[in-house]
DNA sequence: CGAGCCAGTTTTGCATACAATCTCCTCCCG
DNA sequence: CGGGAGGAGATTGTATGCAAAACTGGCTCG
């Protein structure tokens, strides 16, 4: 191992150096940190993480398939910049793929995972009721908000029990996205996105794999045109250079 | 660059080793050379190759997220094995993926793609009708129809103008198993898969694309049934361990 | 005779070194 | 004063070295 570690055996490194470089980049582009067209130099990243270039350039090739960051030839990383028809697409492909997978759950889903699901919806609503607290800074709200919803469409991902689906659905949800959403959500879309959460849930506890389908795409679908307003608002034409 | 290389400057790496690495073991794993569950050893491959691990290792990785093979922590790369099921579900994903893409080449083809389309379709038509010849091997008839066929299926995926799904399809078509199919199909079936072919090409270019999407949803998953057929004949469970 | 364990080998995962390419800035010439 | 050649610095792409982890085989001990 590296120096720079003195002391302290809690400091795990049980997935590999690459996989934490991942979940590092990730995160902060994530949460916005690198702002689309921002370059990824391997070089300073890997001093930001005291780690040797070959992690870091393994970890940017991985979230480059996923569709976070892009690869030019000779010029390296930079994290991807979307115009407002690439948001649009994406996400009517993750609607697709979404309803799909809430379908397969509804046919193979377990008690288990039914009961996860539904507590995830409880949670996302008590955020959502709890969502005035001014105890709570804004962007801690929404990130425990990000990551509840996560939970709820995680888990019917994974009740379908298809690989290939779940890992392109990594690829298909563009979290920096969804996270900048839920940013933007009125209290009563929020209240609407957890009537959603709630009958979908319903619809694949029952089995009734169309209808869920049918709700999670438009679920999805709703949040679309939400995000579509603020960025037409926000960004004008959304598009940017380099 | 390394030695080896003596003479000649026709020898371009103009896409990098990373590329040309990948393009070889893709290739290798496509057309069987190595069979699931092989495991593929840095080291052999690089000598192989006469590279270092190095862009082999990228090359892996980046089939890795294709799908083609599977990683182990400190195991490193394996051809990746499927049950009777995933091929399944692969297939059934697949459907629904390409079905998109017909809708959306429906729309928003141009003329140019249209016509290339055609052009793939009656190639592969005509590929057909000559699949008695006995001036050909049967191996390299089989090879000239898996890439007309790619061919016919690319250029919708291209005309749907949608560049995640393009990338997710890359992902989600297992060209080992194409291949596998259009080997083992009838005659009769590749008249039909022609058929299928033509009317999907049909309809979008009238821009009938809820048509166009069922077609092509049809034509895979009867290609899927096909391909299953043989799959529980040949490998009873389909299941092959390490 | 079988289970467990220890050493040797193989192979990965990470670090580092080096060469090729790109970028950008300067400087010279028209 | 503008534009292009060229060189310095920055950054990627590839090669190689090394330590840790996993597999293999044989040995001991029950």
């Amino acid at each position: 191992m590296t120096s720079g570690e003195p002391a302290g055996p809690e400091h795990r490194v049980s997935e590999g150096h690459a996989a934490l470089a991942y979940d590092r980049i990730r995160q902060a582009v994530v949460e916005g940190a690198y702002g689309p067209g921002d370059r990824l130099v391997e070089q300073r990243i890997s001093e930001e993480f005291s780690l040797s270039r070959t992690p870091v350039r393994e970890a940017l090739r991985r979230l480059e398939s996923e569709g976070l960051v892009v690869f030019r030839r000779n010029r390296g990383a930079a994290v991807r910049s979307m115009s407002a028809e690439d948001v649009r697409d994406l996400y009517e492909l993750r609607a697709r793929l979404e309803s799909y997978a809430a379908e397969l759950a509804s046919v193979r889903g377990s008690i288990g995972s039914c009961d996860t699901m539904d507590e995830a919806a409880e949670q996302f609503e008590r955020q959502v009721d709890r969502s005035d607290d001014v105890g709570i800074a804004r962007d801690d709200r929404v990130r425990a908000l990000s990551d509840t919803n996560n939970r709820f469409h995680q888990t019917i991902v994974a009740a379908a029990g298809h690989e290939r689906l779940t890992q392109m659905l990594a690829g298909a949800v563009d979290v920096p996205l969804v996270f900048r959403a839920l940013r933007g959500f009125e209290r009563s879309e929020l209240q609407r996105s957890a009537e959603f959460h709630r009958m979908t849930a319903h619809a694949i506890r029952r089995g009734e794999g169309t209808r869920a389908g049918r709700l999670m795409s438009e679920h999805i679908l709703l949040g679309r045109d939400r995000l579509m307003e603020d960025l037409d608002q926000n960004d004008g034409a959304g598009r940017e250079r380099e």
